[in-house]
DNA sequence: TGTACATCAGTGAACGCGCGTTCACTGATGTAC
DNA sequence: TGTACATCAGTGAACGCGCGTTCACTGATGTAC
């Protein structure tokens, strides 16, 4: 997973011999972070491309030598975001020690919230509504899994045993297929109910982060980041990462 | 609150006298259900009073008649978004026997999910990105709340030291009091450890929604329906709103 | 090292389009006597 | 019951605006000999 986000980013930024190269690689980067900007002052349904011109003091028409249109440019900041993400993951992952899976959960959570707060415009982009219209290309779809990959590599250092089966036993084939396919992703052995409370903390995580930044809590919360940190630390010790929230806090 | 949102839509729907005041009653709503269908095609922040005027088969300038403006037309549909979503809820709640406190939860539950299918725009509306520039008047929030009251009483019927502090006891002074705002809510005496579990669940449910609809497990999970009841059970057990969440499903 | 040609970035005008909002107006509906 | 006036819904033209995209062009950068 990691060698295949250096690859995009060698195509990216690495190697421009001539001038004109790059040049060519600082204004696609400039139009994108342009563009990210705008995003936030005007929703990515209506993100423009004659106003990024406009703002980098070009011709709209010359933004077309760097994306082919205004999807594409789009496109791009969906992959730039997914991918943005999954590399803090992956470093907050790796910043700690392999057999402290409580700490790396922890770490891994801190910091997606923290991407977030910093990039709330492209978290909004990849988690809040569809751009209606906007049709994903399947080169978006990769970036996408790479936080996922590094939740699944934690849950995969687990004693999946300690985790009871809290499905009453009647689980649909078809549910049962899926968790299997997800585990398989992982080529790791992690049992159903295991994966079920997986995907239920997962899901919690970016609901409370969807909630804090599209306001739903707005007159509810005011400590958000301890909020954040203790219904995190309570994740772990349900997915048996670890006994006590206590140290965690 | 169930009195609140009688007045409310006593406002809008009741003592059309005259036959002027039954066709701007009619009219108020036919713009307001072909903005609805709007929303979807082209996303909250593109709505367009002109194309809404053009399918209705009137002059864009009439529309003037009925909202005064484009965000106040937005306002409206947040407003009744809100409310349905909260008056399906609370029939979901009322449907069941006050004692049977998983048996409310699962059904509100499901309601709440299927409400979402069912309007997947407004779902969009309510919970996805907000829009930009638009700022949400005061009276957008009462509506609002009606459905996290319809929690609130699920949850006050818990003898709630049955759920244990998974906090660590290091609970910010601020969170507390935050805590303590909620709970004073629902006039009810609900732990703060049994809060922090509601608040939890209740996220985890609006992710799970979200996730489905938003089309982030797309290629992960095909069975939403059955994946989702048992996750709710799993939720049931763990706000000790029943033993076992075996029957639940 | 110098010249001739090819490649490419960027320009500016133009296309057709849709938008929100205003305004003076017409004609229908309601009300007071 | 009938008339005179007030209220209000709806019209259509106009305002100024921004949008995505195309196209023929100029001039700079790169390359082959």
């Amino acid at each position: 997973m990691l060698s295949n986000s250096v690859i995009v980013e060698d195509m990216e930024t690495s190697a421009p011999r001539t001038a004109r190269e790059r040049a060519r690689a600082e204004l696609t980067q400039e139009i994108k972070t342009t563009a990210k900007r705008h995003l936030g002052e005007q929703g990515a349904s209506s993100l423009s491309l004659r106003a990024v011109a406009r703002e980098l003091g070009m011709a709209s028409s010359a933004v077309y030598r760097y994306f082919p249109s205004r999807d594409m440019l789009l496109t791009a900041l969906i992959v730039d975001a997914y991918d943005s993400l999954g590399a803090a993951a992956e470093i907050a992952d790796a910043a700690e020690r392999r057999g402290d899976l409580s700490g790396r959960w922890m770490s891994v959570c801190k910091r997606v919230r923290e991407w977030a707060i910093e990039n709330p415009h492209e978290y909004a982009l990849i988690f809040g509504s569809p751009v209606p219209g906007y049709i994903a290309p399947p080169d978006t779809s990769d970036p996408a899994t790479r936080t996922s990959v590094v939740f699944l590599g934690i849950l995969a250092g687990v004693e999946t045993v300690r985790v009871a089966d809290s499905s009453g036993g009647s689980t649909s084939p078809e549910l049962g297929a899926d968790l299997d396919r997800i585990v398989a992703l992982g080529d790791e052995s992690i049992t159903r109910p295991m994966m079920m409370e997986g995907l239920a903390a997962w899901m919690q995580v970016f609901g409370m982060i969807s909630f804090e930044l599209f306001g739903h809590l707005n007159t509810v919360i005011s400590d958000y980041e301890v909020h954040y940190r203790q219904q995190c630390a309570s994740l772990a010790v349900r997915l048996a990462l670890t006994d006590s929230a206590a140290d965690l806090c």
